[in-house]
DNA sequence: TCCTCCAATGAAAACGTTTGCATTATCCAT
DNA sequence: ATGGATAATGCAAACGTTTTCATTGGAGGA
């Protein structure tokens, strides 16, 4: 069967395919019973109208990019759902690419992107260099970075508040009556560690704990093997931390993993913190208490910004409130 | 900055656009200077050539589509990444729509994709009715349903053997010296959880095992919830089985919750199997032994079926081989 | 010197829509 | 009746490519 197009349904109808045009685009410039009848005909004969030359004529594609680091990465793909749900209910589909953390990758499915003329690009960074990378490509398309706001780029970010994150945090492991804790992380790298790290040493200042901290020198391997390693580290010379805040729930297993096959238990000899609120957080035999990035209004948000980009002035990078998930890794000193 | 077209380049090499075209796609009929000269040009004005004109009129968009139940399920994010990966080693990008499980926004999401005219669709149904449904669109775009086999419906399909896979689960128990097991799962409702039940009863017959059966009858609730309040029945008044076998990862994980909560030790008083090797089961603390689906081998076998539709003859469903994966949820009694 | 042939290039149609403008038909007020 | 406004429709250009066919120029053979 052929792909039946405007014009097949045109001489059916016995109209100019201009009629039919107007008669699916709702345009009150056309008669009722011919609109109808048309209608009518399109169904009959399954006519779908074709996206491609829709576009060609109309300068807009209706389909948003995505550049992410990964799609499997649990953060990630609840983030890429989120975002698949906002821009469906306006009328957008999505073209997701896979960076696969590789700078170079990135650059090739952004450009790719960019020849695919999509109404806008939503980057989930692949490293440090991103935004400097893609920022020099010249282009009226709308972009819109997720998950690191980096101030002075020239460019829009969405992104959780990661200091007021940490705050949450060490907030509630003060309520719950610990003083001194130990924070898993990078002091350097990425800004959001760096946020993180500077977020948990202002409100410790301010509500008057102790923090001893371990680095993450990141050797190459994966989050959750460091995340052991370091914690392994510090049970080997403890220094009287009551808990632990991990800067990513990745960091925040692999921690975990130590303490069992340590021996220490959590929360009874140790209490424990991550941060992201991954799904794997939330397992029987885990239940890890988090602090959650809340994709879905990130979602909306960078959205938001791509769709508004019109109207420049009133547009600015957002920033997300994060929230206290609470489970069963931490317990009262 | 405007948008830089083939028009332009022509304007400054001061040639026809059809020549710019032709340097463009390494077509032979170019003098080699000119080539060189142009796409020096091409890149110095930054042009990046119009996709949806070219689809245009190659009628190919050089698009696959995918019809997912869920994007953040952890074993279809793993499939699709594996899609894409696929699919840029083959020059193809990927649109990517949700269903999420729901059979009326799949038949919409698989209209819009054929209104898209990709290349082709892979479809990761939303439940039973999906091949029905969307099999009576008329089309010539290829379609091919992953993770499923339906006989006769004269569509294409890539899916797991789910009979030797739980074959592969229960002669590994036998091996370890079980004799009676209990099969948590449903035996009536989709294909692949009738061939998993069958499977289980057809390679318990042959390795002389009994199996006893707790049937989920699918009250709405979770597969994890499910899985724990069948695990739970079932301790309340054992029979005497030393493993128990579920028919995906999912149940499980519930059945693990369950064990816990009844103070059953895993794999002390009871070994434990899953189905689908999601990546829950690889975390400490979980570590259940299950039985994997290769998500690239289904991937690169869904893009064959996709890609070679113009030769009819020798393309078929494919049926991809699981593979068994030992953590520490089993041990031999 | 002339013819032939081939390589290189140009001209223009085609892909399936949308839309501005022109045209016709209809209706109401004068 | 006539004019003008308005509603409904048709015509044709435009979107940015690729590709077929025609044209040109020059090299090489006789």
């Amino acid at each position: 069967m052929d792909k039946v197009t405007i014009k097949d349904i045109a001489k059916v109808a016995d109209v100019s395919y201009a009629t039919v045009s107007r008669a699916l685009s709702g345009s009150s410039e056309i008669g009722e019973a011919t609109r109808e009848r048309i209608l009518r005909i399109c169904d009959e004969m399954n006519y779908i109208p074709d996206s491609v030359a829709r576009s060609m004529v109309k300068k807009r594609t209706n389909i948003l990019g995505v550049v992410t680091a990964s799609i499997n990465n649990p953060f990630m793909s609840e983030l890429i759902e989120a975002i698949e749900i906002t821009a469906r209910e306006n009328g957008y589909n999505l073209m997701v690419c896979n960076s696969a953390y590789d700078l170079e990758l990135e650059k090739r499915q952004f450009s790719l992107l960019l020849g695919r003329r999509v109404d806008g690009i939503i980057v989930i960074p692949a490293g440090k260099e991103t935004v400097a990378n893609l920022s020099s490509y010249s282009t009226d398309i709308p972009v819109v970075y997720v998950s690191e706001n980096i101030p002075d780029a020239g460019q829009f970010f969405v992104a959780i508040d990661n200091a007021a994150g940490a705050k949450l945090a060490v907030s509630y492991l003060q309520s719950l009556g610990h003083r001194k804790i130990l924070y898993l992380g990078r002091r350097e790298g990425s800004l959001t560690h760096r946020l993180r790290a500077e977020g948990v040493v202002a409100a410790c200042r301010e509500l008057g704990m102790e923090v001893v901290f371990k680095d993450n020198d990141n050797d190459g391997k994966s989050s959750m093997e460091a995340g052991c390693r370091l914690a392994k580290e510090y049970f080997r010379s403890p220094e009287g931390c009551t808990a632990i805040f991990c800067a990513t729930d990745a960091l925040a297993l692999g921690a975990m993993q130590a303490a069992d096959e340590d021996g220490v238990r959590i929360p009874e000899d140790i209490s424990l913190m991550g941060f992201d609120n991954i799904s794997f957080t939330a397992l029987p035999r885990i239940g890890i208490t988090t602090i959650e990035q809340p994709q879905l209004e990130m979602a909306r948000a960078a959205f938001e910004l791509i769709t508004r980009s019109s109207e420049e002035e009133n547009r600015q990078s957002i920033s997300i409130e994060p929230r206290l998930v609470v489970r069963t890794s931490c317990r009262s000193v």
